[in-house]
DNA sequence: CACAAAAGGTGATATTTGTCAGGTTTTTGA
DNA sequence: TCAAAAACCTGACAAATATCACCTTTTGTG
């Protein structure tokens, strides 16, 4: 068996280690891996749509991908990114309703889908895996709870300094230092919940203030320390 | 032994019915009882400070509390409000993390604190418990997501619009048709996100339009369909 | 390559919201 | 019961943000 077929077996996927999966006995994840079919997404395609029934969760195996919920003024808001690792679609699982958010690949994408009852049945008797789900949960809700904070009390320029200091923590950077996960503005825009317009004033200005360095599509944050107190109002 | 006495075992209260404990057997429900402690807590108090470390989680007898957290500013922005039959304290008590949240009493309220092992015990034992907690968790995460799609496309007047539509769905009218529960101006300000100065222009503007009424203290919607209709951008 | 589409950008202006600096009314507790 | 505190309210103004209209650069594809 070669080392690429190998890791198709979710018993030697590497992104395992970083998610609940990792909690699961042996058994269940060969139960999970015979069950699973992986899918590769475009970069802009959609692997969910609100409202849709899901009858399973996705594991990211590779790329990026934004959750987003569509507001009745026809704007997306961006409610949360997920990569190598993240389980998207578990909520609803879970709760066992329509999913409420919007899935789109933002760069190319490698995801395996695996249906909702061998994620269900060991929930049931693996108290492990159960934990894990529980504690990946309420991470979600402390993010969530951040997001609303910053959302009401921050101005657009702080946010997006936040914004652009969690996807250098969360995405790395380049030999260059710049971002390795480049949103377009208008991805960048609605992940802070602000006009395409005002957040390319702000980006400018943040460049110009020298807290951050631009070239070409590329945006990478020149001084963190400047740029953590500028977000914490001074 | 009077009734309520009675009503003062686990096995016995009728908030049971409304929260996860409802999924516990018997015997955790009095292992659950045995150790409760019941608080009293007076209008204003606070129940727990952000950065505590809580041994435990409170479940929600009578009365309604805020969770808000501290902006850097120095405003507090309310994140959610818990009524009788929620459990607070619970998100970090899964996570073996400091509470990321005040709570504070918005009325008089009767709570129950519960240690931390009545709790995460059965976690690991119950899976019907468990699966309980996962929907209430669940459920928390899909209510975020709302906050922060109306904190980010809403205007302030239609968050107040949702905000009060939200009081009357989740705490009544009483025989006038106004709400039960009566929030500050400032209240109302932190949990929608805005000035106090733009909550008090912002309801008065609902009022003279028709859309709410107001007498003292109380305030009541007057026309549900309208209201509804406002927030959703016409 | 060429050219259309997408992304990035700017200025002018309108709108929304916050802030400050006063008020008045209501509530509370000594 | 009465004085202080808290809650509520208003106007004037400043600041932040959205919107519209347009233009330039980059990207992707036949």
């Amino acid at each position: 068996m070669a080392q690429n077929e190998k890791a198709k077996r979710c018993e030697n996927c590497i992104v395992r280690q970083f998610n609940s999966l990792g909690a699961m006995s042996k058994e269940e994840l060969k139960h999970v891996s015979n069950a699973k079919i992986t899918k590769k997404i475009k970069k802009g395609d959609i692997i969910f749509e609100e409202g849709e029934r899901l009858n399973g969760v996705f594991c990211i195996r590779a790329g990026v991908s934004k959750l987003s919920k569509l507001s009745s003024n026809g704007k997306d808001q961006i409610v949360k990114l997920a990569a190598k690792g993240d389980v998207i679609g578990q909520r609803s699982v879970i709760a066992d309703e329509n999913v409420d958010l919007k899935a789109t690949a933002v760069n190319d994408m490698e995801v395996c889908f695996i249906p909702k009852d061998r994620i269900v049945t060991p929930l049931k008797s693996n108290p492990k895996f159960t934990m894990e789900v529980l504690k990946t949960l309420a991470s979600d809700i402390k993010d969530s709870n951040d997001v609303i904070l910053s959302l009401s009390q921050k101005n657009v320029k702080q946010r997006i300094a936040q914004a652009l200091l969690y996807l250098e923590e969360h995405y790395g950077v380049d030999d260059d230092g710049f971002l390795k996960l480049n949103l377009t503005r208008e991805d960048l825009a609605s992940l802070v919940g602000t006009a395409l317009e005002s957040c390319i004033r702000n980006v400018s200005a943040l460049k110009k203030e020298g807290l951050i360095k631009i070239s070409g599509k590329r945006t990478g944050i020149v001084d963190n320390a400047a740029l953590e107190r500028f977000i914490e109002d001074f």
